[in-house]
Parts: structure tokens; C-alpha cells; sequence
DNA sequence: ATTGAAATAATCTCGGA
DNA sequence: TCCGAGATTATTTCAAT
């Protein structure tokens, strides 16, 4: 084998390849990922077997990825959620990507994204209470090298969605 | 039947009584909930039907509520993110629920926070490109009634967690 | 790509410790 | 609360279209 023409890839499944079939699957399991084989396939009007095969395929491209579950956050203590706004030194603007890798891995944040605007990172965090939330902010915040300023956010309500919208023509 | 004494809960589970089994099997399937309560058992080290019992368990107080697929947000089109920043007017400051409420209901949205601070809300929204971005903030943001104003931020990168730290002291 | 049927593996129930 | 054994469902494989 001189030379992989496959691109990587086990099957002849095109990245971009799915339809309305696919579409309607990936609607269900998004909002609820529990759903049977058996369930999905009377939903999309397919056989069992059929469905269990075109998510079988969907799992190999990696356009189905992780399943999660969802946790009471008050069981395990949390009380306050909240947004860190950060601005970053402008020496520390080169290393963004490390820094999101090491914001990441402190247990209390959820997610950390890196944006264009008045701030450099967004970073949603859960903590026990307002002592906490000081306590993180300045520990592992305020006091890391690289970062200028810290605005503080605090979520009093939130609303979510599960199921990504449909932007594009399907074949 | 006079009176229910059991105040909706069928059995004898504490809203909040949980230990450290049951805290490692909602870290396990907080970051994988396609384990089977045969590997789950095997982590734990607790026999299948014991776990699948505190799994039950943990259902039923809801204390482990839905499971969601991630999707490969490129497959369906989704070529750009941002975080929306809103700052409501004044009169609308008292049905800020009822905004959530419509807010979550556009389909590229993806969480709605309620926050102190700056802004009012802080908007996660998915779409094709900018066309689309600038399209959705001006019809569905900015022309709203009760919004003063929006600052946008590019999403250029991001990481997410998915397990939930542990702040209580458990039993 | 889709199907039904068969094989395998999972979940769920329950009686007893 | 934990366990194991049996009943029930679900997933997976596969030969054929």
C-alpha cells in the first residue's frame, strides 16, 4: 500500500453525507438519547434493523459523538453558577490555546470558550456559594499569570436546548 | 386515601441522600452514558443488580435527569458561534422569565443565562456564518421589543467538562 | 440501503440474605 | 442495601433483496 487514498476514513461515508432520514435521528437522540432502537425506527417509519444501521454509521463518522447524562447540580452541592469574563495580558494573547487547556481541567468550570469583543474567555463555573466563588476567582483566576481582568456574571436563570438547528440542504 | 404522606416520592430516597457509590456512578455516566451496569458494577466494584438499582434509584428522585448525543455541529451546516450579550430596557426587566422563555424557543440558540452584571442575558447561538449571525441578531435580538442593546462575541474556540465537581460531604 | 430472523447481550424483576 | 438467578427487552449480526 503505497499510499492511503482513503483519507482515513473505514467506509465510503462522505463527512457531509447524511439525509433527512439521518437528520430525523439525530433530532431524537439529542433530545433524548435513551430512546430504543425500536422507538426511533416506528418514529422515522424505518425497520429496527435499518435504523440500528444508520446510527451504527452515524457512531463511525463521528457525527455521533459522546452521550451524557444530566446531574441534579444541588445533590452534589452546587449552589451558584456563575460567568467569568476574562481579559487577558497582551503577552499571554499567543498562548491562548494552553490556557483554555489548563482552564479546563479545574473541576468547577463547564465550559471555557475563547471570543472575539470586550473580553478574551467566558468561562462557566459552578460552585458551592458566593465564599467559593471568591475563593476560585481569585485562586485559580485573577492570580494566574496572563490575566488582566475578571468580570464576574452571576447565572440567576438559564434555559436550554438540545437539538441543533438543521442549517443545510440535504441531498 | 385522605391524605399523601409520601409528598409524591415513591419510595424512601432523600432528595439529597446520596453517597460516594452513588457520586461514582454519576461521574461515570456524566462523562459516558453508554456504559452497560456491567461495566458500571465492575468500576464500582458492586454487583450488576445493585447498581442497576441505584441507578434506578437515582432516576426515579431525579436526580439523574435526561441523557443527549453531542453532534457534529459541521454536519448540519453549523459553521459559526457566538455569545450574544443583551442588555434589556428597563420595563422589561420584571418579565425577564417570559424573555427566556421566547429566547430558548429560537431554534440556533443553545442556552439562555439570566445574569448580573454588564448584561442581562448572555445568549449561546449556532449558525451557518456571519450573514446568518448578523440575520438572526437583528431579527430575533435587537429588533425585539424590550432589548436595549447587543455586543456580540465570536466563539473562535472552546472546551467543554462534563462531570460535575463534587461539593458536599457525603454520608 | 433495507429487511426479518437468529444470536448475543443488555436491562429489569424479585425472593432471599 | 446487596446479591444472584430468571424473565424480559434491546442490540447486534447476517443472508437476502
Amino acid at each position: 500500500m503505497a499510499f492511503d487514498r482513503t483519507n482515513g476514513l473505514r467506509d465510503n461515508t462522505l463527512p457531509a453525507g447524511i439525509d433527512r432520514t439521518d437528520a430525523a435521528i439525530l433530532g431524537l437522540l439529542q433530545n433524548n438519547a435513551r430512546l430504543s432502537i425500536k422507538e426511533i425506527a416506528a418514529e422515522i417509519g424505518l425497520a429496527p434493523s435499518s435504523t440500528h444501521e444508520r446510527i451504527r454509521r452515524l457512531r463511525d463518522a463521528d457525527i455521533l459523538r459522546g452521550v451524557h447524562v444530566e446531574v441534579d447540580p444541588k445533590v452534589l452541592g452546587i449552589g451558584l453558577e456563575a460567568l467569568l469574563m476574562i481579559e487577558l495580558s497582551k503577552h499571554r494573547r499567543s498562548t491562548v490555546d494552553s490556557f483554555l487547556d489548563e482552564v479546563i481541567q479545574v473541576p468547577e468550570v463547564r465550559f471555557a470558550f475563547l471570543v472575539t469583543g470586550r473580553h478574551d474567555l467566558v468561562v462557566h463555573v459552578v460552585v458551592r456559594d458566593t465564599q467559593h466563588l471568591k475563593d476560585l476567582a481569585l485562586d485559580n483566576f485573577t492570580n494566574r499569570p496572563g490575566v488582566a481582568r475578571i468580570e464576574t456574571s452571576i447565572i440567576f436563570d438559564a434555559r436550554r436546548r438540545y437539538e441543533l438547528p438543521l442549517l443545510r440542504q440535504l441531498g
